[in-house]
DNA sequence: ATGAAAGCGCTAACAT
DNA sequence: ATGTTAGCGCTTTCAT
């Protein structure tokens, strides 16, 4: 069974063989009687076309490559999962590519994964999004490019997007609303510029409401739970520590929940903290961590839309690039312990 | 550039293309300086055999595929990673496949993936491994196959596990060691059947211990926090409550902190918990958990260099199926509270 | 609207 | 040890 070849196909519905590629192909300039024809030869014979046979005449490989960082597994799977819910349906393969933002080598392996697998086009997710070199490298090359939640250089490719400072700016107010002052904010990775526009956020938030910037409330993360424990010790020995913390992702918050916890605080009632992300860890950890949902899935969904029509039609057609965040309020907020405010 | 052919590098090292064939697939048969001359032209020219080509003249796709379930976000990225280090310096591409077990479509997409993208061999991880009609399409379909943790039918076909019981056994027998008697198991979820080893393990030093095994002390999870959560309550509101709780993994273990922690209770001086897998969440929660750390990645590496080795050979080589697993202990046990042994 | 012929770049089988 | 000759199964011209 499945040996069946285009000749069997065509032999089979009594049409030459160019027919039938049209027919796979879906390419005009078949009637429709004909077409049926084929497509019920197609069925019967459950013909497959051999991947490797196309791309060599029609020097396309059919797989698109995917480079991201490492900004947390669940992040990762997610855009995976949605790359691929386009990917397959439409014939496309995929070719995961992790790579490390500052590893020297990336490059290198950017050339590899074109040269050697010639991939079609390319999905670049964040921390990757916003390579430089990487980008320049798959211009040059010609490889079409769909970047997931880039920060510069908009104009050059096409690119799906979220609020993250909206969002943030958001988040937040709602703790100013709730009567912090004293707001401590730890950054994510420098590599990470989505996550630094968290920090915009924040800051735009404080502007709005009249509070001052204070420099010693805020601490360079790194998107790591480790970053977070580390950040909220620094913050806690201030001689006047902050009532509420805003960590740039949830797994640094999770780190502020348990040094917090460590310390002896109760949290919310003398600490409140916050996240970005809904990662799992937000509701894993004990009081659970209000945080900003991502639509990651449909971004990385879109932008895998994008990818194909240019590959199809040269041109992408209009896709919403912007993918709204939205607030998930959870225990870790409360208002700052009288006196404090 | 790039756009060298095969007939370029004959060209150019002045040999036929046949030679160049059998430098590039490190066949025998080419004298010492014939070989070199053509690595020279190779590498001046910048050469890559197409892989298309390559796949349409030789009957193969040079791609494996990977079917996995999905028990963490972290096992998987652990085990993709291990695959992708040996795939690629082997030239061949990694094709990811998510699969649910209970799916009655997987049969349906494996068959896809073996028609469609004609992938030379499978690897299968937990719990697919032990997905019985996966194994016996792959089987019939002939397609070489190594699994990564099976726990049935071991004969079958190659394959890579873990000593998943005797660390289970071990690290009961440190809480049993701790003076715990009552000691609640809260078990993985019924289709991943490595988990199920680590029940098997906890009544083993039960047994060994002269320990009675109490029904009562079991609740059925599904390897996810909330059965942890769940698990938990459950095993509090028994008049005689355990003094230690084993979860079949962390993710679980994470999910009787928090209940615990809600209730009141003080982890380890009221309760001990352990968990399995040393999963990120073992170090996140607070007081992070005692586990048992397995080789993930290097058990996808040895599962994919035997499954390269049958593509190449017909015949694996001697690898050792074998990966301890170890034991890590933290913060999470203590001795039982005073009176409660 | 459909078909015939000519490759795409490589490997396999058979020379030499 | 090396070369020659056919394909592999499809898409592309270019006819018709």
């Amino acid at each position: 069974m499945s040996k069946a070849i285009i000749d069997d196909v065509a032999a089979r519905a009594g049409v030459s063989i160019k027919t039938v590629s049209r027919v796979v192909n879906r390419e005009p300039n078949v009637r429709q009687p004909t077409r049926e024809r084929v497509e019920a030869a197609i069925a019967e014979l459950n013909y497959r076309p051999r991947l490797s046979a196309r791309g060599l005449a029609a020097n396309r490989s059919f797989m698109l490559g995917l480079i991201y960082g490492k900004p947390g597994a669940h992040y990762v799977l997610d855009i995976q999962e949605g790359v691929l819910e386009m990917c397959r349906p439409h014939g496309y393969e995929l070719v995961i590519h992790p790579g490390e933002f500052r590893d020297g080598d990336l490059a290198n392996e950017i050339s590899d994964l074109i040269l050697d697998r010639r991939i079609d086009g390319v999905l670049l997710s964040p921390p990757i999004s916003d390579h430089m070199e990487a980008i320049a490298l798959l211009r040059d090359a010609g490889i079409p490019l769909v970047r997931i939640a880039p920060t510069i250089d908009k104009d050059a490719h096409p690119f799906v997007e979220t609020n993250d400072l909206d969002a943030s700016f958001e988040l937040a107010e709602v703790l100013i609303g709730l009567g912090h002052r004293r707001i401590g904010f730890i950054t994510g990775h420098p590599d990470h510029r989505a996550v630094g526009l968290r920090f915009e956020g924040y800051r735009k938030a404080l502007r709005a409401n009249g509070i001052a910037f204070q420099g010693e409330l805020v601490v360079v993360g790194d998107n790591r739970f480790h970053a977070g424990e580390e950040g909220a010790r620094q913050l806690l020995q201030l001689a006047s520590p902050p009532t509420a913390i805003f960590a740039a992702n949830d797994e640094m918050a999770g780190g502020v929940i348990k040094t917090a916890l460590i310390h002896g605080l109760r949290i919310p009632e003398q600490l409140s903290v916050v996240g970005f992300d809904d990662a799992p860890i937000a509701r894993q950890v004990w009081p659970s961590i209000s945080t900003i949902q991502q639509p990651i899935r449909e971004m990385a969904k879109t932008a895998t839309s994008i990818l194909l029509e240019q590959l199809r039609a040269g041109e992408a057609e209009e896709h919403p690039s912007m993918h709204p965040a939205r607030l998930v309020l959870r225990e870790s907020i409360a208002p700052p312990p009288a006196g404090k405010a």
